[in-house]
RNA sequence: GGAGGGAUGGCAGAGCGGUUGAAUGCACUGGUCUUGAAAACCAGCGAGGGUGAAAGCCCUCCGAGAGUUCGAAUCUCUCUCCCUCCGCCA
């Protein structure tokens, strides 16, 4: 949610700001809900003061032992009159609420302007793409080809499409991946490992942006009186970890990472990477969190989408960095880096992380603060969370990139030790 | 699943339906005292919102939501969470 203070004094200079995001504020409606909630506020507070003295006048005469006929029935007339202020107000309040948590976040300066992601701006490039002199194979057809490997007609059987059954060394070298990760972000990066829950409230999603606009994208659990959602990325659990709470500074910056599987309706993805694991209805996921002073955001995301590099880095997968341009900006990020791997069988990138900077954003829609030495008082934190990756996704970029000509997989280096000093899978 | 008990400020813990946003203690902050510290004493110390240049003023909040009332932390209802005991279970 942006400022209510800010969207109320400035309606045209944030109309021109989001107009990068493809998002058009409506600044006459703004306007004319702000004012009615303006003038009933006044009213209504009024109202309820003029009450508060009344009442306590009738205790004090009650107690000095005076008749309080004559005021009380002074008083009753205002009950209805303050009832009535009050459902007009608070209809035109939740107009206000409704609209304003349907508003995106407002991009950076530096995010440039496009529709989609062909005008997200590359930003640099590591290792080279191997130039292969046999005819490649996609993660499919190497996983397939393993007697222990990939399994997605079994899957299909268990569940439906968009979901995969791993076997044997596949489903070692995935577990894996997500360990490793893990142990490079905590002992080497910084962050402290939390485990979360996989299904949360509906308060939860609304503290990060998913919710209320987009409830389509949400598994939602059966339960006939619990609103409760599957996660559909750590971010959810982990941030909202601050949510209602004010943070001594000494405790910032807080760095989390979190392995959990993630849950994904893709609905409006129909006949979208249909095949393979690129995009599934469940996938697995280790996630970098930072709860940071505003000040210090802005580096914080700098340094966790190098974080998220360094993956890449040791698994020896070629990949580029983009700055996402505003039409293709999420609904709550202000900046997003998105680290894209190279999938020979594509012979095109594909995104493996996505890194974001909210502001205040989120901090504001899950009243999360900390305390601000200079001012003494809460103010908001900001927040900033990327994929730090998304293992399924890692998982076929190393099939895909460490292939040899018969089908084997060499495995990368840092691997080796999770898999009891495998070399190669085949 | 059954039977009870509870939820108040950072923590502990009072609170008759009427100047209670809330006693008291601890913690914290500032001051006095002291060579310095401790102790003692004095003072301050919750959050959200509105308005205002600011000081200030006003509204709301005692787990959440409804209700009764001129007036609710206090009364009624619903829900959530926590604790104890029994049953079941990884």
């Amino acid at each position: 949610m942006l400022d209510p203070k800010w969207l109320r004094s400035e309606p045209e200079t944030i109309a021109t700001l989001l107009k990068k995001k493809k998002f058009e504020l409506d600044v006459e409606l703004l306007k004319d809900l702000e004012n009615a909630r303006k003038r009933l506020q006044h009213d209504t507070e009024a109202l309820q003061n003029e009450r508060n003295t009344r009442s306590k006048e009738i205790g004090k005469a009650k107690a000095a032992g005076r008749d309080v006929s004559e005021i009380l029935t002074a008083v009753e007339g205002m009950k209805r009159q303050l009832e009535h202020k009050k459902e007009e107000l608070f209809e035109i309040q939740e107009k206000l609420k409704t609209y304003s948590l349907g508003v995106p976040n407002v991009p950076a300066t530096e995010v440039p302007d496009g529709m989609d992601e062909s005008d997200n701006l590359q930003i640099s490039t590591w290792g080279r793409p191997r130039d292969f002199i046999w005819e490649v194979k996609d993660h499919v057809a190497l996983g397939e080809s393993l007697r222990q490997g990939l399994d997605f007609a079994s899957a299909v059987k268990l569940t439906g499409s968009r979901f995969v059954v791993m076997r044997g060394q596949i489903a070692r070298l995935h577990r894996a991946l997500a360990q490793f990760m893990l142990d490079t972000h905590t002992d080497e990066h910084g962050y402290t490992e939390v485990n979360v829950p996989y299904i949360v409230n509906q308060d939860s999603l609304y503290g990060t942006g998913q919710l209320p606009k987009f409830e389509e994208d949400q598994f939602q659990i059966q339960d006939k009186d619990r609103a409760y959602y599957l996660i559909p990325t750590a971010e959810v659990p982990v941030t909202n970890l601050v949510r209602n709470e004010i943070i001594e500074p000494e405790y910032l910056p807080l760095r989390f990472a979190s392995h959990t599987p993630c849950f994904r309706s893709e609905a409006g993805s129909y006949g979208k990477d249909t095949r393979g694991m690129i995009r599934q209805h469940q996938f697995e996921k280790v996630e970098l969190v930072q709860i940071v002073e505003p000040t210090t955001s802005a580096d914080a995301l700098e340094e966790l989408t190098q974080h998220a590099e360094k993956i890449l880095q040791k698994l020896d997968l070629p990949y580029r960095k983009v700055l996402l341009c505003g039409g293709d900006l999420g609904f709550s990020a202000v900046k997003t880096y998105d680290l894209e791997v190279w999938l020979p069988s594509q012979h095109a990138y594909r995104e493996i992380s996505s890194c974001s900077l909210f502001n205040d954003f989120q901090a504001r829609r899950m009243q999360a603060r900390w305390r601000n030495p200079a001012s003494g008082k809460p103010e908001l934190v900001h927040t900033i969370n990327g994929s730090g990756l998304a293992v399924g996704r890692t998982l076929v970029a190393v099939l895909e990139n460490h292939q040899d000509e018969r089908g084997n997989i060499r495995v990368p280096d840092c691997l080796r030790p999770y898999m009891n000093g495998l070399e190669e899978i085949g």
